[in-house]
DNA sequence: GTCTATATCGGGATAGAC
DNA sequence: GTCTATCCCGATATAGAC
């Protein structure tokens, strides 16, 4: 590629790099294959980012930050209980479903470095959305645990997608649109679910 | 450690690469490392195990072989439905409880390389066990989508154990035993949440 | 800004002594 | 069987030319 004259080569590194880091994690990635994917020298990322590690913070602070904030928007919606819940539901998955190793990458890094993670998590979560999400279940049925009632909201949506290859051989034998129907379908279920386990 | 006398220094390395390739990872281990571990000189690895590719091949077959041996067992009783059920769930948690770091390692090493894992997967695996359990699940009620329920049947069992720092620092702000706790709290959870969305 | 050339380091693997 | 010494390679990182 030629000399750079609009300032795009940087953005050019983080895609690249957002993308092979997604697919490898940090430490099956290689940084000439970054250099590779931006189509430029590989000592050259040294002088944008002076080391793989800044690099991979970088990508990792977007990453994770895009996340929580897509998250975030979900969670605060101002409805009905149920209605709520819904939208939760089928907002997580879309999300999944439009980043698929998203969940994979975080997962991986919340076990390699989980004070990390949990320091972004807990900075751009909202203070109050767990008690406030718990307040407006137990108005629903005081009865319920709040924390496993997410975290099974949270599993039935997540997990599919971070064990992807599993979904596809067990139940479809690799066949490639089951999967988009069968998380089609995965939203209607899991909030039925949910909803039973609410209703006295 | 003095010369080998008795034959278990190849059991000691074993011991000791599943320890290191289970927290690390493949790629994230270092063959010096497990050499520590096991009291041993670096070089000596390479005498009992070619390379660390083989090695990590004897450990990652008998680590999936007796996750899978330990499934089986599970999945193949013989008993109503419910109790059925209500079994899976117990033993799953329990199986995860004594080997907490287990079900990540499967699914990095699941997403790592797909095809052979699932290679494995289906040899142990009872070729007819999907078809045995949604057959006495719709006996039950055959309404209910297999794939779908024990979808959320394993998604909830695992999941807390895969993103365990998160459960953690989400809930607990990381006490120490809430999450045992938790774990066992979330066994009738599960079965409860199961039940229900399986009663007409 | 981007390249070529080079330094440095670390880890896997092998040879050979004991 | 286990060690020490060494080889070799690949990856990060830097210096300096253009």
């Amino acid at each position: 590629m030629q000399n750079n004259v609009n300032g795009n080569t940087e953005k050019r590194i983080l895609e690249a790099a957002k993308h092979v880091f997604l697919q490898q994690g940090m430490d099956g990635t290689v940084m000439q294959h970054i250099a590779d994917e931006a189509d430029i020298s590989r000592t050259s990322l040294h002088y944008y980012f002076r080391s793989k590690e800044k690099l991979y913070e970088s990508v990792l602070q977007e990453l994770v930050g895009r996340f929580i904030g897509q998250v975030n928007g979900i969670m605060t919606q101002d409805l009905p209980f149920p209605e709520k819940l819904k939208i939760i539901v089928h907002e997580y998955i879309e999300l999944f479903k439009s980043n698929p190793v998203l969940p994979n990458f975080i997962l991986h890094e919340l076990n390699r470095n989980p004070d990390k993670i949990m320091l972004l998590l807990s900075e751009a979560l909202h203070r109050d959305f767990r008690s406030r999400f718990t307040e407006e279940l137990h108005g629903y049925n005081p009865d319920v645990s709040a924390s496993q009632f997410m975290m099974s909201l949270i599993s039935m949506c997540v997990f599919p997608f971070v064990a992807r290859p599993l979904v596809h051989h067990l139940f479809f034998d690799g066949r490639k649109d089951a999967f988009e129907t069968f998380v089609e379908e995965r939203k209607t279920f899991v909030f039925d679910m949910l909803i039973n386990a609410i209703t006295p």
